[in-house]
RNA sequence: GUGAGUGUAGCUCAGUCGGAUAGAGCACUGGGUUGUGGCCCCAGUGGUCGAGGGUUCGAGUCCCUUCACUCACCCCA
């Protein structure tokens, strides 16, 4: 039986690789724009991080995570995000001793235990950011417009940025007690998964796609009628500093994060060429977070984008698979000595030179070269080779010159540079 | 975890009511006079019909089981 790659995780293939190296350069330049650092961070951790970081009563924690024991005995989880584990490298290398506010970012694969389907993946990759250490919420803006300069430089035009505020860990679970409250009343009107959500985390509700649920909840109350004065200042000076810089942003009072760390200002960037994950981003602060997993109280806000999410809203021009440079066609035996020897040469120049390692004919090397998009094609021709010259041809326009191979490497740089 | 749909060549798909050696297009390999790509023409390679079992004289086709993929629920990036 033929071994296939397990469930839910994919490879990438060569002729996608070039969106992946454009996002990802891109991501360096932005972010360092930016003042971010990269860090790299291990893919597993010890279980306990998650438990702790993520939140016990989270369905990551439930029962999505990649756990087994090793051979030691310990827990060890493959990470399902990045944030807690960023958090707990900047505490274990006590990275606020250098300066308190650490601007970070990483790319990497994550894992979850879920039934794949469009833009969900068992093994999945994400771009984080986060800053430590600051708690006014001119940062929170300044993470924000971050995220949509990137998206906007990769291409990205068609998104809707949302906001809410989620409180505090003073103010949010007497608005939940007081939705559930509310809720508790009209229980019979909910669908069954309501019904358990009210226990569970009944802010879920507002997600609901069931009518009866979407009409029982008009007239619940509101997050931004519970949220305290402080929460409420924070997330008017967030909306401010948008809207300062020019930032057009849509209110979500519904939107609630699956994860346990977040405080205050929640965001995401939707799409609706998506499917039904039609999150391309999301992030917010969480304050909580780092007394969570033991350390002293640091604040901390960044996001996280789904890179398959991304690419597979990629303009089409992005990130094209980069062309053959030269092919190199070989007449005769000979000749293949030839283009072994010129290959080396144009290689060390970073040139992509190709040639057919067996013997074929010549019609079916130019077949190849044309296939493989070669720009130009050295055919290396036993009469020109006695001289010292070969045939350099241009695909595009069929104008073909005869070089002396001597000053190859020159004249091809001159116009690989050129267009 | 739940539901629906789909599994036939590398890819996209035909295959009638169950009938004999399983098809097409694209792709791949070679060729279309001795040294030149794309278009066209010719030929060739390639399939345990997802897997296992059953019904039948006979199964790609019908039944059961199972696996995989896809989408949705759930959840999230």
């Amino acid at each position: 039986m033929e071994i296939k790659a397990i469930r839910g995780f994919n490879d990438i293939l060569p002729d996608e690789i070039g969106k992946w190296q454009f996002v990802e350069e891109t991501v360096r330049e932005v972010f360092e724009g930016f003042g971010f650092d990269e860090i790299r961070i291990p893919i597993l951790e010890k279980t306990e991080l998650f438990i702790r970081g993520i939140g016990e009563a989270t369905d990551i924690v439930e029962k999505e995570m990649y756990t087994f024991t090793d051979k030691g005995g310990s827990s060890l989880t493959l990470r399902p995000e990045a944030t807690a584990s960023m958090a707990r490298a900047y505490l274990e290398h006590k990275l606020f001793t250098f300066d308190p506010v650490a601007k970070l970012y990483c790319i990497g694969p994550m894992f979850r235990y879920e039934r794949p389907q469009k833009g969900r993946y068992r093994q999945f990759y994400q771009i984080d950011a986060e800053v430590f250490g600051v708690a006014n919420p001119v940062v929170d803006a300044e993470v924000i417009l971050m995220l949509i300069h990137f998206l906007r430089q990769v291409g990205l035009e068609k998104l809707e940025l949302q906001i809410n505020s989620l409180g505090c860990r003073e103010c949010r679970p007497r608005y939940r007690e007081e939705l559930r409250a509310f809720l508790s009343k009209k229980s019979f009107q909910l669908c069954e998964d309501c019904q358990r959500r009210l226990q569970a985390n009944p802010l879920r509700i507002f997600d609901c796609k069931v009518q009866s649920c979407q009409e029982t909840i008009v007239d619940a109350p509101k997050v931004s009628d519970f949220i305290c004065k402080e929460c409420d200042h924070h997330f008017n000076r967030v909306k401010e500093h948008l809207s300062m810089a020019g930032l057009e942003y849509v209110l979500n009072p519904k939107m609630v994060r699956g994860l346990d760390y977040y405080t205050r200002t929640a965001f995401e960037v939707v799409s609706y060429d998506l499917g039904a994950q039609n999150a391309v981003t999301g992030g917010g602060r969480y304050d909580n977070l780092f007394q969570e997993i033991g350390g002293r109280d640091i604040p901390g806000i960044g996001f996280a984008i789904g890179m398959e999410r991304l690419i597979s809203l990629l303009p089409k021009n992005k990130g094209l698979k980069r062309p053959l440079d030269l092919f190199i066609a070989v007449q005769g035996k000979d000749g293949k000595q030839d283009a072994f020897r010129i290959a080396h040469q144009l290689h060390l120049e970073r040139i992509r030179a190709e040639f057919d390692y067996e013997e074929k004919s010549l019609k079916s090397q130019m077949r190849r070269a044309d296939k493989l998009n070669a720009r130009y094609v050295l055919i290396l021709g036993e009469e020109e080779l006695k001289k010292g010259r070969a045939i350099l041809r241009n695909m595009a326009n069929q104008s073909q010159e005869e070089i002396p191979l001597q000053e190859l490497v020159q004249i091809l740089g001159r116009k690989i540079l050129r267009d």
